[in-house]
DNA sequence: GCTATTTAATAACAGTGTTATTTAAACACT
DNA sequence: AGTGTTTAAATAACACTGTTATTAAATAGC
């Protein structure tokens, strides 16, 4: 019996072939080879290929959410929002792999949870109770913030964004703020 | 020799198994098999797999094009840049796995040739020439209207959508609006 | 100490991308 | 027409992959 510390030890060396070399390059026999077990530890301990992927992306979405919950309130809200949206940009670029294997579905429709936007979800909502929000529904608007972040980091991984020849930070604080002054008044 | 219409018979093959069964199910035999002929003439004929991948998102990014340039012009520009939003999700929902394959960063940063997105360029320009643009570079507006549509459909196609509980289209409308209400004036 | 059961390693199967080899066809030239 | 040569496609091979069946080893109970 290898233990739940095994567990720990294959989804990490998976973590770090997915970071390194992309998913299409995860093999369970790398994965095996790299813990010094057999497959069918992995089987046995956590499943499937599937399986694997979705342990490293739920360890992976423990990461993002420790960062995000790690932004701290400020007496201005929007200011938490703005920050908000570049710790989710910062963290996405700094794990791009990871962060496809989250929520590039890759998987088709999954049951995606909101722990990871709950952070956002809570700023928008603050915002909403100050009656500073243009639409009525505030879960709208954050869908609306989380699209606008999630396009311009998962453009800007995929290499979208020098085609539009702007300074990256500088553009994504455009989108910020434009979404910011559509969705909230002053 | 079994020339070009081939070329075409093996890229069309290889689409409908991307939009049926996903690109993890795209292999040379089978597509081979379908046309009828040896995976030796993939590869004399267009490359490797991931030519042949290539070759299919040039396809889907042609029909893409076809349906953006399809909407009209009207005199309103905002009506317009709106349709162009609403087509883009539109085809992008319909084509789910081909859109990934365009847009979708599974090859790393690659080189996004602008095409696609010129007629939302050219409707931002149009509103740029106006002087109704609230930021000096109309690029950065291109960016951001691109990264809100693109982050919406990819995040609806992932199944994100459901999660906020919010009505597809009214919440696309939502991000539409938003985005123009922060970026130009009335 | 010996059996019984769990656990992990090995081996096997079907399938993959890719390359090497072989067979077939087309062509050029006398 | 027949022979030699080049080209093209099919077949076979190699090194992988995920997954499952089988075998060996270690542990537990008595």
């Amino acid at each position: 019996m290898y233990g739940a510390e095994y567990h720990q030890k294959i989804v990490v060396a998976a973590a770090q072939i997915i970071a390194d070399e992309g998913l299409s390059h995860l093999s369970l026999r790398t994965v095996a080879r790299k813990v010094g077990v057999s497959t069918t530890v992995i089987y046995s301990l956590i499943g499937n290929r599937e399986d694997l992927i979705e342990a490293v992306s739920r360890e992976a979405r423990g990461s993002f959410v420790r960062e995000q919950r790690a932004v701290g309130c400020t007496e201005n809200v929007l200011v938490d929002l703005k920050n908000l949206g570049r710790a989710y940009r910062r963290w996405s670029l700094e794990n791009p792999a990871l962060y496809s294997v989250m929520f590039g579905g890759y998987f088709g429709p999954q049951e995606i949870d909101r722990e990871p936007i709950a952070p956002l979800a809570d700023a928008v909502h603050r915002i909403h109770a100050q009656g500073r929000l243009k639409i009525e529904d505030p879960w709208q608007a954050v869908w609306a913030f989380w699209s606008a972040v999630h396009g311009a980091t998962t453009l800007e991984i995929a290499g979208g964004c020098v085609m539009v020849g702007g300074q990256s930070e500088e553009s994504f604080e455009v989108i910020l703020e434009g979404m910011v002054r559509g969705l909230v008044s002053a």
